[in-house]
RNA sequence: GCUGCUGUAACUCAGGCGGUAGAGUACUACCUUGGUAAGGUAGAAGUCAUGGGUUCGAAUCCCAUCAGUAGCUCCA
């Protein structure tokens, strides 16, 4: 038979090969621990992982003889063979094998499907299948980590061990992978923000983050920019406290559904809490007067600094944090304007990530159990949403049960640099708040009505915004986000005044300029100044002295050679208005 | 929060099956005036995360706590 390549490109191929993969995997463990439990062991996004019950706690260690085992397995070339069970015997089967998760993964299956199991020389493993026709073809496996897991993914159970692994046609495919995520790793915010010096946490602050000069720079930056698009959209701006009373957490039922996540304090006798969102500061905002629904619609914007404690393992730099700003807004309108409202928020929100370049995708989020009002309330915000979304004619996937408490919801992902996503926008209908708070407007009939409201971030929260940011861009941020968008380094200290000259007309031009006239050499600044990230390194030596010119290097583009200052000063200026990449 | 791993100078890390610490970078001083990724010499810098325990003696072994981290769970 001639050997047909794989096409490794192929979804279904690539998963395959990963779930063939993962019965190595187990395969080799219970070879070597026969006492192991098997749990689960699928194919994932880049690559595969399987779970074990075994008192013996893995390590990375390990991880060579269970390697040096797969191999054994793969050399032997077994045919993987697949067979079908009746429901009884399947579960006597591998009560048998005293493999008890087995036996509640059958037990769990549908009466009407067929039970299938998949056998590799001695090992059999139920399993749905497709598979690889044999172990051999598996070229490639490397175990990455092993990591703490639930049985079915929940909490109240067993926790299982988990070792995830990743395999490839080819050695040299393996390697690549191996050196990408490595690559990564250097793109990791955490690094670069500590390297550039934008941000800090410290011990006596888990996930409370510092933001420091360069920092505030970015987001000073993206604020701005949020408030001008927010003002040309007609938006309007308030600001809320962080502090108000408990009373309020009652009616907005924030007490009942999210008390875990909040943060509580003490005000003379009184109780108070400090807002996990914005939503109930807005209501009382709305309620401070009487409304038209020539008002409508009225978009209510607001830098909002919220608290939720999050568990202390979900922490992670400025992606998870357990204070953010999220850059709120809370829109009133009228029934017949919600479609509009909510594709003109879409529009915003593909217009603001497309300024940076980020590819995203979108989720549609129902009602979860733990969910205010009438399923009737639900449908019809629901299918609000799915309609605008249609009239865009634009792709999104549906995240069964994982609505806010008050409402369903569109989430924009944005990826970070080894491809996890993480929420960032977000455009919920809240059918809930104005209920609670009774909001009304007088309708065009004389009578009060209930104003419909939508809760929308564009960024989600800035901290995670910078957080992307800074991995999309590796720290090299577009020039007009940039904390330092020029650096002038004199060659030696007899060019000192020019450089004080030239960065005075930078400055005055409204740049961001540093200056670096120490007692060192050339090699020495240029090598700390691309260190820093900086956009554009000027090197200021004798010929640039007499001619008034600059020696240009950009952190994109590499060196740009010589020009005059003038002419610099406006191709930067032209780069910052247009906000290119 | 759960499971595993980690915590040594400002940073990156070495050391460690017990005898109170080391490198490079950064910092300070002096020498060097050098054209596109590290010039030289010297100096200062650490309650080895915190609290207990074992021991004649703990950075090292044990326990707890705190923090970080990879997943899980949960979420912007």
């Amino acid at each position: 038979m001639a050997k047909e390549k794989l096409n490794f490109e192929d979804e279904q191929v690539r998963h395959d090969f990963r779930h063939t993969s993962s019965h190595i995997l187990a395969q080799a463990v219970k070879k070597l621990w026969p006492e192991a439990k098997l749990a689960i062991g699928p194919a994932i996004e880049n690559g595969f992982y399987y779970d074990f019950d075994l008192d013996y706690k893995f390590s990375e260690a390990d991880f060579l003889k269970i390697q040096k085992e797969m191999k054994k397995i793969i050399s032997a070339n077994n045919k993987l063979e697949r067979f079908e069970l009746p429901r009884t015997e399947a579960i006597q089967f591998m009560a048998d094998k005293d493999e008890l998760y087995k036996v509640e993964l059958i037990q769990d299956l549908p009466e009407d499907v067929a039970i299938s199991f998949y056998k590799q020389g001695d090992f059999v493993d139920l399993c749905a299948g497709p598979h690889m026709e044999s172990t051999g073809q598996i070229k490639a496996i490397k175990l990455m980590s092993v990591a703490g897991a639930y049985w079915r993914g929940d909490e109240k159970k067993k926790m299982l061990q988990r070792i995830y692994g990743t395999s490839f046609p080819s050695q040299e495919e393996l390697d690549a992978y191996v050196a990408r995520l490595e690559e990564a790793k250097l793109r990791d915010h955490r690094k670069i923000g500590k390297e550039m010096d934008l941000f800090a946490i410290f011990e006596e602050g888990p996930g409370f983050p510092f933001f420091m000069p360069k920092g505030m720079v970015i987001r000073n930056e993206l604020e701005s920019f949020w408030r001008t698009e927010h003002t040309k959209r007609g938006y309007d701006e308030i600001k809320t406290p962080l502090i108000l009373s408990e009373s309020l957490w009652h009616t907005s039922g924030h007490w009942d559904h999210y008390q875990n996540n909040m943060y509580f304090t003490k005000i003379d006798e009184g109780d108070f809490a400090i807002k996990p969102m914005n939503c109930p500061g807005a209501m009382l905002a709305y309620k401070r007067k009487m409304y038209s629904y020539r008002d409508f619609p009225m978009r209510i914007g607001e830098l909002g600094q919220v608290h939720r404690h999050e568990l202390s393992g979900a922490l992670h730099g400025l992606m998870r944090v357990r204070t953010f700003t999220q850059d709120d807004a809370h829109i009133f309108m009228l029934p017949e304007q919600v479609k509009e409202e909510i594709i003109g928020v879409i529009d915003f929100i593909d217009f603001v990530y497309n300024i940076f370049g980020f590819k995203y995708h979108i989720e549609l989020s129902t009602k979860p159990e733990d969910a205010m009002g009438t399923d009737e309330e639900w449908e019809i915000a629901t299918s609000a949403l799915k309609e605008a979304m249609d009239a865009k004619g634009l792709p999104y996937v549906v995240n069964e049960g994982d609505g806010a408490f008050y409402g369903p919801k569109l989430d924009f992902h944005l990826e970070d640099s080894i491809g996890r996503t993480w929420q960032c926008g977000t455009i919920q209908i809240d059918s809930q708040m104005p209920q609670r708070f009774d909001l009304t407007y007088i309708g065009s009939d004389g009578e009060k009505h209930r104003p419909i409201m939508i809760h929308r971030v564009i960024f989600g929260s800035i901290e995670r915004f910078i957080g992307i940011l800074i991995e999309h861009f590796a720290g090299k941020f577009p020039l007009w986000i940039a904390p330092v968008q020029v650096k002038l380094l004199t060659v030696t200290e007899k060019f000192s005044d020019y450089a004080v000259q030239v960065e005075k007309q930078l400055k005055e031009a409204g740049l961001r300029v540093e200056i670096d006239i120490r007692n060192e050499k050339i090699g020495y600044k240029l090598r700390e100044a691309r260190n820093e990230r900086v956009s554009y390194i000027c090197v200021i030596g004798e010929r640039e002295a007499e001619s008034g010119t600059l020696t240009v290097r950009s952190s994109k583009e590499g060196e740009l050679g010589e020009m005059s200052v003038e002419a610099f000063t406006a191709s930067l200026i032209e780069e910052i208005k247009e906000k290119r990449c």
